[in-house]
RNA sequence: GCCGACAUAGCUCAGUUGGUAGAGCAACGCUUUCGUAAAGCGUGGGUCAGCGGUUCGAAUCCGCUUGUCGGCUCCA
């Protein structure tokens, strides 16, 4: 039975320990931050002075490690008062660890919520005034915990240290950063092993590589960083997901709507954007003396579209959709890949509705939502955020708070009765409403967040819309913003390495490939003609008809994971059939001996 | 933006302590006319990311810029 991180915690957590002994062996001058235990390893924040690892250090940290542990030094647990404690950080020249236990003495266990509490040295769970701390000390290493630990470092089982980064102290930007040293650890060496070979083949699936292997996008330097390039093949995946995505659309009655780029400053002013996300506008100034935006978002647009009539509570909901790209000045070091670009393309929904039409509503989204991704085989690979205020600072919202807490409310509600299981996450919100975000994770196991629906009730205000209610007086409507697929970029990503760039037939950007056996003029116009044929049935696909061998084109097809392949030589003319060559991973496919207009009407069976 | 690493041909990568750049694949040409994951021979291709500096001499050392990667922070 695989064991879970729960059972790891020890370990790890006397690892962390065990790679902080070594530390203060090798620098002397060390102060130790917060060393927690994090999937499948560790890590500890330490700060060198001047001294800056490199991947280069780890090596040498590791030896170190490996003789501690081969010391068999037992794990001693030992309890302080609260002042006691604060003068022995004092004496060994701790000073972190001194901030930490003064704000536990000042704030009890609340500090607890905010950094893991296992380097707090109390229980999470414990009174909140907090009289007593714990320690553990293993050779010459003492370090505030609450533990458990392994009975001796021999236990310590199989680890590898494998990055080193900067970190900010406490999680917050203007503190000073430390450096952070990560590991990877297992009680066995085949469960490490077993670990390593996975992150290698993880690292395969990667959309970066895989998006170059297959043709699908691009960077240029002189473009700019983050400005992804769709190839000929990767605009087929952005095209067939647009068509699915109006599919459903047209299903569920959502308004298609189309609107420019850009949009004055003003325009952003109102909506809050321009002040708040000040440093991620993109500016364009007009020759006229007019200064415009790039849209960052695009409810403001839509907004505008809703306020160019008045409108009826019969009117409601009016549901807007749009795909559509829009701009946000990143900072570069946020940029990667398509997991955040400067242009993106989102599917992006405004939903104005009265607020006893909210409840509907977001589950209507809920729907569309799930069936998307029910469809692709991604519902269940995801958890959901139920993303909350910061109720001790509402300035970093726009709205009254009375709203907000209706809003909150209803969102749990949904997400209650269509059993998303969310997370309620404090301070997560948007700032001008509380949302439900999807969140899924990439080929190495990082976190990105796709669909998403999010209640507004202060932009309809900020930008004074309104509806006629059935009494004949004025009222606010509601703005629901949606995302099914979040931003096609991140969506690519998705599911280029969900499907490690083997896509279902519908998606494929080449789905048939015709390969001559040869150069006689016979078998090229066959080709040819058959080519014609699949085009005419809009299947998508491409000749092969180079001077190569009939295996190096095979294997042309095989690394660039087209779904069918089919040989065309004097035997197939002659018979008038085809063996199609199917992707290994295909199901239901079609790969008997068959004539090639009934290969073509089973194919178009299975998109 | 911050910490760290990196940038050599279209791609993947060699290039010793500083002495004017190589391979495989790809491309192109010729030969071959082939049966389901790499036929043979040949040819072309590089301002060593860009700019500046040190040096008799820089892919190599230093600085800046741009870009990429691993984290941190942020993400309407």
């Amino acid at each position: 039975m695989p064991k879970t991180d729960k059972d790891h915690e020890a370990l790890r957590h006397s690892l962390a320990h065990i790679m902080a002994t070594a530390i203060k062996h090798l620098w002397p001058e060390a102060k130790f931050g917060v060393g927690p235990v994090i999937e499948d390893g560790f890590y500890y924040d330490i700060d060198l002075g001047k001294t800056t690892l490199s991947e280069d250090d780890l090596p040498k940290i590791e030896a170190k490690m490996a003789e501690v542990i081969k010391q068999d030094q037992q794990f001693e647990r030992s309890e302080m008062l609260i002042d006691e404690a604060i003068a022995w950080a004092k004496s060994e020249n701790q000073p972190y660890k001194l901030e930490l236990l003064n704000d536990l003495k000042r704030q009890g266990t609340t500090l607890a919520r905010e950094i893991d509490a296992t380097d707090l040295g109390v229980a999470a769970s414990a009174q909140s005034k907090v009289d007593k701390v714990s320690f553990y000390k293993n050779g010459d290493f003492t370090d505030l915990c609450r533990g458990p630990h392994l009975k001796s470092t021999k236990e310590a089982g199989a680890f590898k240290l494998t990055k080193v980064s900067g970190a900010y102290w406490r999680g917050n930007e203007k503190n000073p950063q430390m450096q952070r040293v990560y590991g990877v650890a297992f009680p066995t060496s085949e469960e490490l092993e077993e670990y390593l070979k996975n992150f290698a083949e993880a690292k395969e699936r990667d959309h970066r590589k895989l998006g170059q292997e297959l043709d699908l996008f691009v960077f240029s330097d002189l473009v700019g960083a983050g400005l992804p390039l769709y190839t000929p093949r990767g605009t087929v995946l952005i095209d067939a997901l647009k068509q699915a995505l109006k599919d459903i659309g047209d299903k569920y009655d959502m308004l298609p709507v189309s609107i420019p780029h850009l949009g004055k400053l003003e325009l952003y002013k109102i909506s809050g954007h321009a002040e708040k996300f000040e440093d991620e506008l993109f500016k364009v100034k007009s020759h006229y003396n007019q200064e415009f935006v790039l849209k960052p978002v695009n409810c403001p647009h839509h907004i505008q579209i809703y306020a160019s009539q008045a409108r009826s509570y019969r009117d409601l909901p009016l549901r807007y959709v749009e795909q559509t790209m829009q701009y946000r000045d990143e900072k570069p070091g946020q940029i990667g890949g398509l997991q955040r670009t400067r242009g993106f393309t989102v599917d992006d929904g405004h939903t104005f509705c009265r607020v006893d039409q909210i409840k509907e509503e977001a589950a209507t989204i809920v729907n569309m939502i799930k069936e998307f991704y029910e469809q692709l085989g991604l519902w269940g690979d995801h958890w959901v955020s139920l993303s909350v205020r910061d109720k001790s600072d509402f300035s970093k919202y726009i709205g009254n708070e009375s709203d907000w807490d209706k809003a909150e409310k209803m969102l749990a509600e949904v997400s209650d009765e269509h059993q998303l299981k969310a997370k309620r996450m404090e301070g997560e919100a948007a700032l001008y409403g509380p949302k439900l975000d999807f969140m899924f994770k990439d080929a190495l196991g990082r976190e990105t967040q796709l669909a998403t629906i999010q209640l507004d009730f202060a932009m309809p205000e900020r930008f004074g819309i309104s509806y006629v209610n059935s009494e004949g007086s004025n009222e606010t409507p509601v703005i629901i913003h949606r995302a099914i697929l979040g931003s096609f970029e991140r969506f690519i990503m998705l599911i280029i390495e969900h499907f490690g760039g083997r896509f279902p037939l519908w998606l494929a950007p080449e789905q048939l490939r015709l390969i001559s056996l040869n150069q006689e003029p016979e078998v090229l116009k066959t080709v040819s003609d058959m080519a014609k044929m699949a085009k005419g049935q809009s299947i998508r696909v491409a000749i092969d008809d180079t001077n190569e061998s009939v295996g190096k084109k095979i294997r042309k097809a095989e690394l660039l994971k087209v779904p069918y392949s089919i040989v065309v030589g004097d035997q197939e003319i002659k018979e008038g059939k085809v063996k199609p060559r199917a992707r290994s991973d295909l199901s239901g496919t079609v790969s008997e001996s068959l004539g090639f207009e009934d290969f073509l009407k089973e194919l178009k069976k299975t998109l």
